[in-house]
DNA sequence: AAATTTATATGAACATGATCATATTTTCCT
DNA sequence: AGGAAAATATGATCATGTTCATATAAATTT
């Protein structure tokens, strides 16, 4: 049972390996579940047994990414500084590990974290925005004085707009170094921040439905 | 040559025609593209011959409805209202219209009108963003001051992606009659708004990449 | 250790969006 | 009108993501 459960795992390693090294290559639609499962020494319909969907994969490497860059952020101690800035930070360090993947993160993002999406239950795409939601939330809590009242959902809805669009720029920008996708980033988040101390005034309702 | 021309069209609208059927009835995933020329009557291939793809067919559809709503918001003057008002008025109509296809409203725009898309150059989904654009740059250019900065590239992306944004909400939207939407589009526009007039302070580029 | 049950791997088969050589129709030329 | 040339329709065929019955291997029981 040891030496099997290890089994398995390496297996799942040899199948993220495989993958991240063909999108990497080859691009997301450039590269079929069929070369994926060559690279990995595996059959065609193992990889199912391990991912739900060739996009899973590509998720759940764009994840881990995420994840390396979140404990970059924490250890960086750069939480501590102005919401704006720390904020600002949270998705740079994102954006640098995410590098890699720069080229086919559109296939990605936009079929799986798109807020259109929002819902087939308890996936790994869930998880990747609820996560990174909660540390916003917390980044929000920490900077604002305790009267400021929690971001609503429709608040939060709007953040995760506004770090869809950053990647999606991000994507397709030919800016050296990607320098204006910060200049966006710079925008949004002014935006975003200055958006919640500002009292929402009631939206009346009668309007257009 | 007359009566081809018109057959041509004819066919067009009856491929159209039957695409929308069936995607309101049975959703855009669960409409083949063999369900699409049956009931169109046509061959399997034949619809390649007329849109070069099924998710352009889609947004062929939105286009239609998209057009007709922007003759609706000229017509009701509402333009001449508050810049914000103006924006409020123009995106309302468009959901208003874009009613019957809310159903798979997501998967269209998630694949075809995301910023990742930006540019498989002048097709169809090209020209309905930067219809929409060209109308909101009108409007801001017609409720700002002359010494307003035309709004950047950065800027109309930012538009664009809270645009997207509300679109998504919309499209999950489960409060009674979407009301809900409205507080996220009221929120997103002012937010946009505000920002037109706030002078960029300059973002140093030596961040993070 | 043999037998049984359970978990996993396999690759043939399926569904479906798209393509393409061929057949058919239309248009143009004389 | 008759035939050549161009445009269009057709459906068999392909490519690929995914499924599934079956085979294989592992774990458990006796």
């Amino acid at each position: 049972m040891r030496i099997t459960a290890e089994a398995k795992l390496e297996t799942r390693q040899r199948i993220l390996e495989a993958a991240r090294k063909l999108f990497c290559d080859k691009g997301f639609a450039g590269t079929t579940t069929r070369d994926i499962a060559t690279e990995a020494s595996i059959a065609t319909g193992t990889m199912f047994n391990y991912f739900p969907g060739k996009e899973h994969l590509a998720l759940a490497i764009i994840d881990i990414s995420l994840e390396t860059a979140y404990g970059e952020f924490v250890e960086s101690g750069r939480e501590g500084e102005s919401l704006e800035e720390a904020l600002f930070a949270h998705i740079a360090i994102g954006l640098r590990h995410l590098r890699p993947h720069r080229g086919y993160l559109g296939d990605v993002v936009e079929t799986t974290l798109s807020p259109f999406n929002l819902s087939t239950g308890a996936d790994e795409s869930e998880n990747l925005r609820v996560r990174h939601l909660e540390t916003v939330q917390g980044l929000i809590e920490k900077h604002t004085s305790p009267s400021t009242p929690r971001p609503s959902a429709v608040t939060m809805h709007l953040y995760w707009t506004l770090y869809l669009g950053v990647l999606a720029f991000w994507a397709k920008d030919a800016s050296p170094n990607q320098e204006d996708t910060l200049v966006l980033l710079d925008q949004a988040l002014r935006l975003f921040v200055g958006s919640l101390n500002a009292n929402p005034k009631t939206v009346e309702i009668s309007h257009d439905p």
